[in-house]
DNA sequence: TATTGTTATACTCTATAACTATA
DNA sequence: TATAGTTATAGAGTATAACAATA
């Protein structure tokens, strides 16, 4: 079975120029939310390269990875941790249904809910994507000691979780 | 001169539920990728809802700043520094030359170019946002030193600057 | 009465092609 | 021939209102 791989189109950020170079950007960069969107975007632009293979966009893989770690989990619980809108999940799950990678299953308890479940392809698909991710990962914190990653990370969710 | 103050709807992310709070995140919080555009989401969350009363979002924030700390800069250049497309910027700059905040003067040695440069108007809101960035950035920064807060922009260029 | 999933729809953001004036 | 600024336009992302089925 042939599957199109869906390509991801994204601006390649202009590598700075002379031009760019001489630019002062001393107070953007002075600023957690000029850093922080930078680093994310940086980050963004390789996983949608290497992420290319899989035909999965950032928003997929999280929803996918959601899954295979909480089956069963409903479009609403998936709403509210990934910060979608329910009226915009509803095309990401049917897609992802008509790739055959998730299934929508009656809900044990809520009959108005859906639980979400992966396939056998599902499966193996995160199963995959997930050590790429990590490959990946391991490519943009290149720059950074083990600790150095960690502690980002631990800063990083202070930031969100308070 | 009354100026209609532009707001700025945002999708008010679902605080943390019961069903939410039961979902296993694990391996998504493992992910640097993951916590950064979380931790950006977050900030630009709060720049949003503060920054209304100026009627600046992110973007024409970053573009006043950049033109007060470099005025004569270019649009070519505004382009490459913040990862921005020319026809995507002529809007932007067009709305602030309207709003009477920035003005586009011919470019001293390059005829194709125009330099741009703040209105006396344009320079006070930029010293009163640039202030409001500050405090609202203190805010978000509450649950980090001073130290951790450095450390982690020192970390985050590392990322995007590699 | 409130919630889940859904449809329809609108608005914003991001991207490409192509034009003009100038280098 | 290449670049700066621009126009038109298409596609992706994000938002609100409203509905049927179920709690």
């Amino acid at each position: 079975m042939t599957r199109r791989i869906r390509t991801f189109s994204r601006q390649t950020a202009d590598l700075p120029s002379r031009e760019a170079a001489a630019v002062d950007t001393t107070f953007l960069e002075s600023l957690l939310g000029y850093n922080a969107r930078r680093a994310a975007l940086t980050i963004i632009e390789v996983f949608l390269d290497r992420m290319s293979i899989y035909g999965l966009r950032p928003v997929d893989f999280s929803l996918l990875s959601l899954v295979a770690h909480n089956p069963g989990i409903t479009s609403r619980q998936l709403c509210a941790t990934l910060g979608i809108l329910p009226p915009n999940l509803v095309k990401l799950v049917a897609d992802l249904d008509k790739r055959g990678l998730l299934q929508r299953k009656p809900h044990p308890t809520d009959g108005r809910a859906l639980g979400l479940h992966l396939t056998v392809d599902g499966r193996k698909m995160v199963r995959e994507a997930e050590a790429t991710v990590r490959e990946l990962e391991d490519g943009v914190a290149a720059p950074l000691t083990p600790e150095e990653r960690e502690i980002l990370m631990t800063l990083l969710r202070k930031i969100y979780k308070q």
